[in-house]
DNA sequence: ACATTGCACATAACACTGTTATAGTTAATC
DNA sequence: GATTAACTATAACAGTGTTATGTGCAATGT
């Protein structure tokens, strides 16, 4: 990546860790990053492309949050373990998540390239969902289970973006999420019995 | 409601249902309307007060399709019957929806009358799901189980309008989310056993 | 060495957005 | 009949994403 473009990356993400979507306006970004505002057409495909990079910074995030297959004692653990890396990313990358699931930029609708790493991100989550399902399970249930989980986690990470969140106090949510997914996955587990 | 204040909406709502956001601008209200822009911010508080009257429009349908606790059979089934209702509210009024979960305007935070009837939609659902508790539940873990049954429920539906959404048909997310809240519901049953 | 090509630049413009100020018209009330 | 209130249209303001125009600089080809 040449410089031009890693600098105007550079600003877009600060922008829009300060201050959001409503921060990241293209002059706002050419202006910090010191180039004119067409510098963002030329190095990128105008705000879209901005976005796509952002959103991909995001799902990198998610990514190395639940890659954690190495460090497994169990398998209850390690999914449990990958759910609270994944609710520490969306708080933290508050604005990339909103993002990811079309808070930010109604009329934004992710590259292909964007949309292949959030299916990379899926396969990851299938793999992880996949240790509490015995191994001869077929594909299309794993998937299904995957969904499963994924649903509850961005439910719980999504209500908590809703104005009806002032009913719970924020440092609650994610021991809740994690309540709720813990019962959860010993459905499955009992369901499905390895 | 006065006429004019009527006829505004009207032409709101049906840009609203055909084109989403992106067709709900002050002047396209207006236009269709067949009053003058200013109108919208005489008869409204502008676009927020138009934002606030579809996002209030939501939430009644949602209420009204979770309203069916007289036609119950047993507890179990009529939480399901919810659920199925609020999927269908989902799908049926999908510009509404994304809009009361902020996937339409960022920048629009629902006014307190707005935010008041949401309140009471997801008090209403804490009626509808402490059907499967014992009476004596406190109300804290009342509202707990509610709040778990609305992020699965809702988890698919915004799983849903996300771009990875193409790996599943989208006539199965219906039923997809209606079996996994089948399975959940028998856990939280299971658990706190009434 | 000169000409040409291509890239990045700044400035300005275009068409849109929500919002507001100004001024004109119409209807009801005193 | 005069006053008041509510409507209207037009235009403007400050933003937005995007693009056209013209300028300069560096690399390339002959």
């Amino acid at each position: 990546m040449s410089d031009a473009k890693s600098i105007i990356l550079q600003a877009a993400s600060e922008l829009f860790l300060e201050g959001g979507t409503s921060a990241l306006s293209v002059r706002a970004i050419s202006k910090r990053a010191g180039v004119s505002t067409i510098g963002i057409y030329s190095h990128f495909k105008g705000k879209q492309g901005i976005l796509d990079e952002l959103y991909i910074e995001g799902f990198r995030k998610v990514f190395a949050a639940m890659d954690i297959l190495k460090s497994a004692k169990g398998p209850r653990e390690t999914i449990l373990q990958g759910v609270k890396g994944y609710l520490e990313v969306a708080d933290k990358y508050e604005a990339h998540y909103r993002l990811i699931f079309g808070e930010s930029d109604p009329g934004y609708f992710p590259s292909e390239e964007a949309r292949d790493i959030a299916e990379k991100a899926f396969k990851l989550l299938i793999e992880v969902s996949s240790l509490i399902l015995p191994k001869e399970t077929p594909i299309a249930k794993k998937q299904r289970i995957a969904l499963e989980i994924w649903a509850f986690v961005h439910g719980y990470v999504s209500l908590k973006h809703h104005a009806i969140s002032t009913l719970i106090s924020p440092d609650e949510w994610n021991t809740l999420a994690l309540n709720a997914l813990s019962t959860h996955i010993d459905a499955i587990i009992s369901k499905h019995a390895s």
